[in-house]
DNA sequence: GTTTAATTACTACAAAAATAGTTTTTAAAC
DNA sequence: GTTTAAAAACTATTTTTGTAGTAATTAAAC
């Protein structure tokens, strides 16, 4: 999977939520200061060039949607998170959280009743 | 905290796990193809400015040091990727994981039961 | 069918990031 | 003290990223 520079991970998330959107769509949905009709275009294209979008043209006017799914592109984040800072064990990530006092036991316990709930 | 470019990141995981380099030593830390010593020392320099890092001087030998732990930038880390992938949910997060069976009930049980311990 | 408004296509450019060559400094070896 | 080797300092180049202008296209509005 090919990596995406900061702007253009900001813009896949907004289509990613949208699921579709034409370059003004995208526009409506990012911070201010809003970019350039232009910018947002040109991003556009360089991301369909990835292979993260692709489009479907409506009277000459383009609507893109993601066609890598933020599933598998969060998959590959996390596992390189993962690697990156818990030396690969998600025992090592889920100690981390508990430290820092994120999650309490009681969460936890519940957790596991949930999950074990979904497995049966 | 300054945002580091995927370089700069990548060079200071090595000099956070030597804890402390010199060019040359993050340079052999480095997976090939070996980048040329005068990149990874203009590297250096710009993580310094950033305030990442600080050098020691022996006989005329710069010996850099992180300034910024790991721990801080893991956390600032984490709290984005949180906001980003799991809308600002741990247990969310913890779900995701569980749901992408790579932790059993069974280890979410030893992982609460070490928990706790470590609380009171 | 001509005007207008929106959109894409094309092009350009500035800033940041990545890389490494050249020059200068310095310390150690002889 | 001269030579040599390694490092820092400085400079330069290339690539990628971010941004947006201009030109061409098209669809809708009149």
């Amino acid at each position: 999977m090919k990596k995406l520079s900061r702007k253009e991970e900001e813009l896949m998330q907004v289509i990613w939520d949208l699921e579709k959107a034409f370059v003004k769509d995208a526009i409506e949905h990012l911070p201010d200061p809003k970019p350039h009709y232009n910018t947002i275009a040109t991003l556009m294209k360089r991301l369909e060039d990835k292979g993260f979008l692709a489009h479907h043209e409506y009277g000459g006017s383009y609507e893109y949607y993601p066609i890598v799914g933020k599933e598998s592109y969060k998959h590959t984040f996390m596992k390189k998170v993962l690697n990156t800072f818990f030396d690969n064990s998600y025992l090592n990530m889920l100690a981390y959280f508990a430290k820092e006092e994120k999650i309490s036991p009681d969460e936890m316990k519940q957790l596991v009743k949930m999950i074990e709930k979904d497995k049966n």
